[in-house]
DNA sequence: CTGAAAGCGCTTACAG
DNA sequence: CTGAAAGCGCTTACAG
């Protein structure tokens, strides 16, 4: 560590002994009426209170960090934040934890596994108070007494975790696109590693289609943020006469547009599309998606609520589910 | 604060003194050693990493923070995460300092200049070791001492910053309007409170249409991420004739060309229009819109260099432009 | 209700 | 090159 400025401690050099010093009290007590906890007279934390404005005293946090081992901080661990459903579950969690006097520590581990390991190992040495860890990987030599909780893809150990209604919301998808008279439907969604709940939403559109005596044509590849095109064109170079797709994400729905036009297909005429998440609708994109749009607001507030939980050692529900709805767009008729 | 379970501060309970112990040296020979500062004897080290590790030794961060008067944490304040520039921003933000050694802290100010206050002074007392700060507002009440850099937009103070060639590549873009013919060309880029590189955007605008003795039609609307379509709606009430657009986001463009479909025009023959930032391509919309695109990855690195020189002290030029450049899609001709 | 004291786990002059 | 000691700024038993 090199050295480095200190240009804000320096301001803030006043310490709790100086206000205890011109209040008149011991330290102690300046730190009971300050911190509010532990009984403190009322003309002396008044005392107090002044003492401590006229000397424009700034508790140091680190010290009470270290004092409280807390660092009021969470860390998030996410593929990328440059991905519209990662950003909105950020954008809330934040929100949340700001609330409840938590920072968010973002972390990109760009779906790699090895990284996501490595960045594990340095979020606990910075002794955040949680994390909040959305993987595609297993992760099963991580100490399930951590505080640690997940949304959608349930890590490893069993940590609790947040989810949508996916196999109900994918059956209400699949099935408005029989019912709309399309005749070739396929699916495209995302394969995980991990025994993630988003496996429920193909497995869903597989039921539907065995129940109806149709052909299941679905595509569960591996693949990164970027490559979603080349994921739709390969669907596509299989099953060409398709004319209804269910996909696991709108940016597989996004992509599976743009190859429809690539290939001359008109949507929704030729080809319905139906995504997963709704989280594309904020940025005017075209054409509107029919999709199944997540509560990503409630989802957010459940896994901050399951954090909070386990941080102060609270009884836990192992699962919380969300309901996501089917939200009508121009990608279907 | 309430009590909080100390589950994995519990299990790192081996300090440095246990493992000076064990390895039959001072507390000081095993901070030396294990730190790399300060000189040490190679047998000594060995000894000391050696019990270090058979003690499992983790070394609390929250000690030194305290001690070094440094986190490792830097802040970013932005109007939301849920925006494709700011969350691209902040991937990259990231990415270049995880490799330093520093974590990101995310803060939503949802474009909100009391809540930035209030931000700015929860992450001072928190003792982040920097700040990136975007605002849409004025803040001359900030120590210029503080280690704060900006991007695009510079607050008050003169902190230094980050930015595009707005000017030049703003005027590339309106002149390439120009050169395929389009005959009235407007502009609506969104105002901003202080005093920002984006006004060069519609700057270049302006001097442009007068240049050619064009009519100007600029609408320079103060508005929050969500209002795009109104935006656009007020613009095309009062120049319906409009057959180019330059706006200051693509954010806007898209929304310019949803309206212009809601009002039939055909885009790019009826309406060409170039936006600004070039970050939706990642998201696969359609259509591939003509922007300006900004070379985030290089203004990332460039903001948090800007941002370690202030840390550590050093010299900083007050202000580092990266070129932007015309991307030709789909929606001019 | 209050004060004096101990201590959190490190790092860093300071002598050797 | 090394050890003993001081100290970072708080909080919290512990006696009063």
């Amino acid at each position: 560590m090199e050295t480095i400025s200190k240009s804000w401690q320096v301001m803030a050099m006043v310490t709790i002994k100086d206000v205890a010093k011109e209040a008149g009290v011991g330290v102690g007590t300046a730190s009971r009426a300050l911190t509010g906890r532990g009984a403190v007279h009322p003309d002396t934390k008044a005392k107090v209170d002044a003492a401590a404005k006229k000397l424009g005293f700034v508790p140091n946090q680190l010290a009470r960090n270290f004092k409280m081992r807390a660092t009021m901080c969470v860390a998030i661990i996410i593929p990328t934040v440059f991905h519209p459903f990662f950003a909105k579950i950020v954008h809330y969690c934040e929100l949340e934890l700001f609330k409840l006097g938590y920072r968010l520590i973002v972390v990109n581990s760009q779906d790699d596994v090895g990284k996501e390991t490595q960045m594990l190992n340095m979020i606990r040495q910075q002794r955040v108070d949680g994390i909040i860890f959305i993987t595609h990987y297993e992760h099963d030599d991580i100490d399930p007494n951590l505080p640690i909780v997940s949304i959608d893809r349930h890590v490893g150990s069993g940590f609790p975790y947040v989810t949508s209604n996916n196999y109900a919301a994918s059956r209400e998808a699949v099935k408005s696109l029989i019912d709309s008279g399309a005749k070739k439907i396929g699916c495209v969604c995302g394969a995980t590693a991990v025994i993630s709940g988003t496996r429920h939403r193909y497995e869903a559109y597989t039921d539907l289609m065995n129940e109806y005596g149709r052909p299941v044509w679905l595509l569960k590849p591996l693949f990164k943020h970027g490559q979603e095109m080349e994921v739709m064109r390969e669907y596509f170079r299989q099953h060409p006469e398709t004319d209804a797709l269910f996909t696991g994400s709108d940016m597989l729905a996004s992509a599976a547009y743009h190859v429809a036009r690539e290939r001359g297909m008109r949507v929704p005429e030729d080809l319905q599309i139906i995504g997963y998440d709704g989280v594309l609708d904020a940025w005017e994109t075209h054409p509107k998606l029919t999709t199944v749009r997540q509560d990503v607001p409630k989802m957010a507030h459940a896994v901050v609520e399951l954090l909070m939980n386990r941080i102060h050692g609270e009884e836990a529900p192992p699962r919380v589910e969300i309901p996501a709805a089917l939200v009508k767009g121009e990608t279907t008729r």
